[in-house]
DNA sequence: CTGATCATGTAATTCGTTACATGATTCC
DNA sequence: GGAATCATGTAACGAATTACATGATCAG
């Protein structure tokens, strides 16, 4: 039985403990968001399959007078998460950027089309930077209390990747307005 | 009329002259797929529309013998594919990066694991670095021929992006294997 | 003559987003 | 009382891939 990547997605946000669907999209979206997305539609079917398969369990829960179903792992489901991370293989790697697709036709357009264009690939990746180094101190704080090391490292990497792109745009802005 | 990105990778490949649905494929497969991929399923039927909206024009053509249809950018094409560059506006971004994602939920393994994904992440990288400087020296040839310079610096940004991503690997393969 | 490449397309499927519908509860 | 948040889902749509079908020509 193949499972979509997203799949792991659960799973993982799932082996830290019960959480609901809602709960799971508001990780995601303060979390892989950044190198894997998911959303409702996708979040609520999976949960059910993989309910269906035995890999998590749900339980209805008294949140608060508040109904609602929350997930956890189950040991079959957490094998199946320990089996992947580990597993080699080819990794699905997919990029899809707007602004170095522009970039690659801006021999279309004058110099100053061009350093405008970088300015504006430049000010989107400062600013998901920005929104990263906000969460930080979050995942720092998770880090401190239950000891999980990955999401902090993962997040610090994403910062250095934002950054690295920022400053390609930075150099290549002042080669092009320098005239050569 | 809003198009599509994928109709930009379209024209823009088309601006150089005139192209096959096959020969803008081909071209795709060694330039923008590494940041903006297309299949035949998707430039075909774009083809089409595209000549229908005006934007570019096919003609049968006689190649060696071989039927085919060769379309070109029509002045109106021309205005639309530098009006896309230069406009501001949200770029689409979006990065789907499955080894970021086990490494993300690598706590769930020991450390072997752990070094095991980020050599498998590594090597996949090191792997398309050696694609894109492959490509080089057929990059340079265009830019001394027809003096675009654009598709040899967005390579350049290409390798210098998967060898950021290489170096990554490398210092935090240290990191864990030296148990810090 | 045979396999590789050139060449054009379509159909089925997968993957994912967006928008909508619904309703309870909590905070101000 | 009203807005924000919690909570669960589905339907419609869109974007893109894969696989398939077809056939010509070119290089060895």
């Amino acid at each position: 039985m193949e499972l979509a990547k997203t799949s792991y997605v659960i799973l993982g946000m799932l082996r830290l403990g019960r959480r609901t669907g809602y709960d799971i999209k508001a990780l995601v979206d303060v979390s892989t968001r950044f190198f894997w997305a998911a959303s409702y539609g996708q979040i609520y079917p999976e949960l059910k399959r993989l309910e269906d398969a035995g890999l998590i369990a749900g339980e209805p829960e008294d949140h608060g007078g508040r109904r609602r179903r929350a997930f956890s792992l189950t040991p079959l489901g957490e094998q199946a998460l320990q089996a992947w991370i580990a597993s080699g293989g080819p990794l699905h790697f997919e990029l899809r950027h707007e602004g170095v697709l522009r970039f690659f036709f801006a021999d279309a357009v004058g110099p100053a089309g061009q350093v405008d264009l970088l300015r504006t690939i430049r000010a989107e990746h400062e600013r998901v930077r920005d929104e990263l180094t906000a969460i930080r101190c979050g995942a720092e704080a998770a880090h401190a209390e239950r000891g999980e090391r990955f999401p902090l490292m993962t997040l610090e990497f994403g910062i250095a990747y934002q950054e690295f792109i920022v400053d390609w745009c930075s150099e290549t802005e002042h080669r092009i307005a320098g005239g050569s």
